[in-house]
DNA sequence: GCGGCCG
């Protein structure tokens, strides 16, 4: 039944090749939201199942799927009733729906996953009794998987990731970074970004290239340009402390540099010099 | 210890 791994699943261990980064559960009236952060030789992915005492759905958002997940929640928490719509999310090859609901128990969010050639299978999370205590949790929950999720992303299994450290950069940035969503309120935590990310020793290569400082009030930031065995990247870093605060390393496009460059500016974090 | 969803 773990068929979103494809192939290769019949791993003779018995239970299943995936490995569990990451698992909490969230109780909301009397159902039961199991989180598991999950990783296979495909990827990662978050499966959210509901349990009910006879009942249990399933569905599994891609890795690159949590923060726009997180993003959703966060819209249905902070709206305001008459002002609540349905949403698409579409992820690959796959579709979610969040539909609004109401009974007489009270409201419901519904997100259904539609996939080619899989049955639809659809959690339903309660608004909570008064306050959006669901929502808001199962929201919680989310934004916590979110932040550690960038944590596991350990220097040896970035090879095609690279696309997701981008989408990782977004969420560091916050609010209006992402065309689009200009409503959302940037947690104020996600602006002082304080976790420090062990730099890829490996790939410490003595920077080939140019590299270039841009002092911002107090703060400095590299720009390293470096290269090695699986192509050339833009290794952008915050030092203001005794250790790197803000790593993000591009790779090969030089569009993609320029970009962010782009983005950087247009977000006003750093003042416009002569330097990208 | 409910009740939505609907294969």
């Amino acid at each position: 039944m773990e068929g979103n791994s494809g192939g290769g699943g019949g791993s003779s261990g018995g239970g299943g090749a995936d490995v569990e980064l990451l698992c909490k559960t969230l109780q909301v009236e009397h159902k039961l939201f199991y989180f598991d952060l999950k990783e296979n030789p495909r990827g990662r992915y978050l499966k959210i199942s509901e349990k009910t005492s006879a009942t249990r759905s399933t569905i599994i958002v891609p890795f690159s799927g949590i923060s726009w997940f997180l993003d959703l929640f966060n819209y249905y928490v902070n709206s305001d009733e008459q002002e609540l719509f349905s949403k698409e999310l579409q992820l690959d090859t796959k579709v979610f729906y969040f539909d609004i609901g109401e009974n007489r128990r009270g409201r419901f969010l519904k997100v259904s996953e539609a996939s080619v050639s899989r049955n639809r299978s659809t959690i339903i999370v309660p608004a909570g009794s008064g306050r959006d205590e669901g929502w808001a949790a199962f929201r919680n929950i989310l934004a916590e998987i979110n932040e550690a999720s960038r944590l596991f992303l350990l220097p040896n299994q970035q090879n095609s990731e690279s696309s997701e450290r981008l989408v990782g950069l977004s969420d560091d940035v916050g609010a209006g970074f992402i065309s689009g969503h200009s409503t959302q309120p940037a947690p104020s935590s996600e602006l002082n970004v304080d976790r420090s990310v062990d730099l890829p020793a490996q790939d410490e290569i003595g920077n080939s290239g140019v590299s270039k400082v841009i002092r911002a009030d107090q703060k400095r930031f590299f720009f390293d340009l470096g290269n090695n065995n699986r192509g050339h990247y833009l290794r952008i870093s915050e030092g203001s402390s005794s250790f790197m605060r803000l790593l993000v390393t591009l790779w090969k496009s030089p569009r993609t540099v320029l970009r962010v460059c782009q983005l950087l500016m247009s977000v006003q974090l750093i003042p416009l010099k002569d330097e990208c």
